[in-house]
RNA sequence: GUUUUUCAUUGU
């Protein structure tokens, strides 16, 4: 049975999962029995390569089949509904799997934080870090950050300024991440200052600004139309020994094509090039809208162009 | 000491 699964997991992460299936048929039939881990291996396996209906089909016999789902198996299934964003059946069977008596462990909340986050539910997800110290688990800094940063998304930044207070509460140390996600978070929600206001407290907790921290001021520059502190940014980042990336320039050309200067926006695109940067798709993208906002169509038309003979796809 | 589960930050 342990080959098997071995062999099972195996050809899942190769992503082979039809051969992983007719190794898992042929234990049915054959000498070698299937265990709980055999299931949840196959659940698992499947939920990664989005194919979350067979996992759940497989979910749903195996208690008819003799094994009975542990924690693993339920959260795999939590995994595989959620990245599907099937919230409410993940919701009912937490419900139903309370009263079987299985209870959940971290990595179940977090999976469900983490789920719930990421499509946008905020408020289950910070139920759940309730039921979490309620339960006594104790969440760590990941799950904060998770957390800080679905909040940040749907514009709740007062709750996710609590949460980064609760951590600090708590003594935990927050990380690069952490800080980065708030601090964009505000710089999202047009607060600068606030942004900037934390950008100096990581700078004070002894935490090196990475090209992410400055790439979110930059932006939260933008966003607020300030672009000398923008600018002024882009020169403090190179001077702190952070060279700035194609994100960066995508938030300085989005910045310039936005205030009705496309010349000076293809101008830093013809920089970003010389130091070496190569544009993506979005760098075309964002100096195109410029260029069209302009009414610069030849020059529009060329780019685009441009971009195809880089072997670049226009979408 | 050998098999299975989750995981956070920036651009159109």
């Amino acid at each position: 049975t342990r080959t098997y699964n071995t062999i099972i997991n195996g050809y899942l992460k190769a992503g082979k999962s039809s051969e992983a299936l007719q190794m898992f048929e042929e234990m049915q039939k054959g000498s070698c029995s299937r265990d709980t881990i055999t299931y949840n291996t196959m659940i698992m396996g499947l939920c990664k390569a989005g194919k979350v209906n067979d996992a759940y089909g497989i979910f749903a016999a195996m208690e008819h089949q003799g094994c009975s789902p542990d924690v693993y198996t339920y959260n795999s299934i939590f995994y595989g509904l959620l990245k599907v964003h099937r919230l409410a059946e993940a919701l009912t069977l937490f419900e139903v799997k309370k009263t079987k008596g299985c209870s959940p462990d971290h990595i179940t909340y977090r999976t469900l934080i983490n789920g719930f986050c990421i499509a946008g539910n905020a408020d289950q997800a910070l139920q759940f870090l309730v039921d979490l110290k309620a339960s006594g688990h104790v969440p760590d800094l990941v799950t904060y950050s998770t957390l800080i940063n679905g909040l940040c998304k749907v514009g709740r930044m007062d709750v996710a300024y609590k949460l980064y207070e609760d951590v600090l509460e708590q003594k935990f140390v927050p990380n690069l991440i952490t800080m980065n996600t708030l601090l964009n978070g505000f710089g999202k929600d047009g607060q600068f200052d606030r942004a900037h206001q934390l950008f100096a407290e990581l700078k004070d907790m002894g935490i090196r600004p990475d090209v992410v921290s400055y790439n979110a001021l930059i932006c939260a520059a933008g966003k607020v139309g300030n672009t000398d502190a923008a600018f002024q940014l882009l020169e403090e980042m190179q001077c702190a020994g952070c060279s700035p990336d194609v994100v960066t320039y995508s938030h300085l050309i989005e910045l310039l094509s936005n205030s009705d200067k496309a010349g000076q926006a293809w101008d830093l695109f013809t920089q970003m090039e010389k130091r070496g940067r190569h544009p993506d798709l979005v760098s075309y993208n964002l100096l195109l809208a410029g260029l069209v906002k302009a009414s610069r169509l030849d020059d529009a038309c060329y780019l685009m162009e441009e971009a195809k003979r880089k072997g670049l796809t226009p979408d």
